[in-house]
Order: structure tokens, then sequence, then C-alpha cells
DNA sequence: CTAGGAGCTTGAGTCGGCTCTAGGTCAACC
DNA sequence: GGTTGACCTAGAGCCGACTCAAGCTCCTAG
């Protein structure tokens, strides 16, 4: 119970939020920040651990892929206060429709990439099999050129 | 049985792989085809079915992320032919494990978005209950600025 | 015979999201 | 009192992946 309301540097805010010093300037710069950022003494910035848990916040809707755009409306809305809560709402859940189509696709495509890597396993084990009797297997993992057309998988 | 190696124009292509033709260029120059592209009368270039069968690998692998210099590096290997299914098989699990830290990665950040789009659907249901007698309330979805610090959502 | 439309090449431009540089202030330590 | 080291500003640069522009060649239809 020592620390009420610390005042940390930037530097400090890039060690505990993982962001370069350039990123929290960049960030602020493009209103990221839902108030504004404090000065200490000559001028240098003075954030708070509020600071800290938005930008965790931030974070975590940047790497969902949220636009920087977007970001900065949801951090307009909250500087606000209350009264815009449906169009905060209807932003959270746009950007979850987005997050949810993207993990489909993804694991869509992780389907594919398991066919694949489980090809090529099975190709290189029976290799290894056929190793003793000296064959030479000619054939590929589906992506092979020259291959019957329309074979590829 | 008509079509047994039709020869298919860029905007065929681009009509059937969805990618413009602008981009098919520029993957071709990006070494991203397997076979060198031929070219029809007047120095035009003619794709076939096996084209678009790759280049639908190649957006299946991009569309999961995978950069630019990887897809390359793959298509150089399948080029080569045989013999290099290791390294083809080392890459593609590389890749596998990036789509999957990055579903993972997605999945937590739904879970913080979930989570707030709840709050903010609790919150507005209150309002409306509370909306004969003239309630007002004060608080927000746990991005209200001067909330209890450390208490954000 | 000419007007469109599809294609060609080279090279530049765009966009999102940082990332870095240059040149300066300030406080603290040796 | 000089040299770090953390910070400041304004603005330029970079990277990945396209995307477009200018100026040309064809072919085909009216």
């Amino acid at each position: 119970m020592a620390e009420v309301t610390a005042s940390l540097s930037i530097g400090q805010i890039a060690e505990r939020t993982g962001l370069s010093v350039h990123t929290l300037r960049f960030y602020e710069q493009e209103g990221l920040f839902v108030s504004p950022v404090r000065r200490g003494p000559g001028g240098r910035r003075s954030y708070t651990q509020d600071d800290v848990d938005w930008l965790t916040v931030c974070i975590i809707l940047r790497a969902s892929g949220m636009p920087l755009p977007a970001l900065r409306r949801y951090t307009d809305l909250v500087r606000e206060g209350t009264g815009n809560e449906e169009e905060r709402l209807a932003l959270l859940r746009e950007h979850h429709g987005r997050v949810t189509s993207q993990i489909d696709r993804l694991t869509q495509s992780l389907d594919l990439i398991t066919f694949k890597v489980g090809l090529y396993e099975d190709l290189l084990e029976q290799d290894r099999r056929a190793a003793g009797p000296g064959r030479r297997r000619p054939s590929g993992g589906g992506d092979v050129p020259a291959s019957r057309p329309g074979t590829s998988a």
C-alpha cells in the first residue's frame, strides 16, 4: 500500500506495457489517451496506473486487428463520458465480428496447412522406411511441379 | 471434357482468384509462380488451371499471414522439385505454429471484447429498465474516465 | 479506318503503423 | 565543470504489400 497514485515516466510505461517510447508518443499524438497526458518538471510526460490499464486495453484491441482510427474513435467516446454507450457497444460489436471472422479464416487456412504438413510427414516417413532397399520415390507432397494437373492438394 | 489445358488470360485469372491483375503481375515479379508464366501472341501472359490451383494455395497462405519472402521461399522449393521435402515441411510447420499462436492471441483478445460487450449490454439494459422512474445512472462500462483507479475492466 | 478494350512495361505512389534522426533541455553524478 | 542518460520536439524514413499512372501495342467490331 505504498504507491497510491505514483507518477510514471515514459520509460517506465514503455517497460510495463512493452510499447516503445516512440510508440507511446505516437499514440498520444494519435489521440489514444483518454485524459491528456500530464507533464512534470521540464515538460516530461507523467503517467499513472490508469494510463497503463487503458494502454493494456488498447494493446489487446490492436493485437486483435482494430485499426487506429477505430481505436481513436473508441477513445473519444470514453473521453466524452457517459451517454454514448450505444455507440461504444456498436463499435465493440463490430470489432467482435471482425475478430471472429478472422479466427474463422485462420482456422480454415490452418486446415490446409495441417493437411499439407501431414502429406509431407507421410512422404518423408515412407522415404525413410524405403531407405534400406535402394528405392527412390519420385513423387512429392501435392506441390510438385509437373504432377498431373488438377491433383494439387 | 472440353478443356484439357485451356490457356487463360490475366483477366480471367484475376476473375477466378479474386486477385487484381496488378497483384498477379506483382506476384510474378516476386517469384511466386512455380513455373514461369508463359506468353501468348503479343507477349500476353497465358496461364493454366495449375496456376489457379497454385494461386489458391498462395492466397490461403497469405491470408493466414505468411509473409511474401516465406511464400517465395516455399515456391522456390517446389520449383526445384523433389529432394527438399524436409525444408518444405519445416517451413510449413513454422507457419503452422505462427497461425495457431495467432489464433490463440485472437481468441484471448476476443474474451476481453466479449466481456466488454456484455458489460455495455447490461448497462444499457439497466438504463432501459430504469427509464420509467426518472433515474439517471452515472456509471459506465469499465472504460469511464474518472472512475476509481484500478477498476477498469 | 478508327475507337475500345485488354494487355504490356517501368516506375512511382499509397497506406498503415510504426521507427528513427537531429538537435536540444535538464538533473545527477564523478 | 564535464559527461552521461532520460527525456523533449518536429519531421523524415521505413517496411510490407499492394495499387496506380503513363505511354505503348495489339486485336476486334462497327
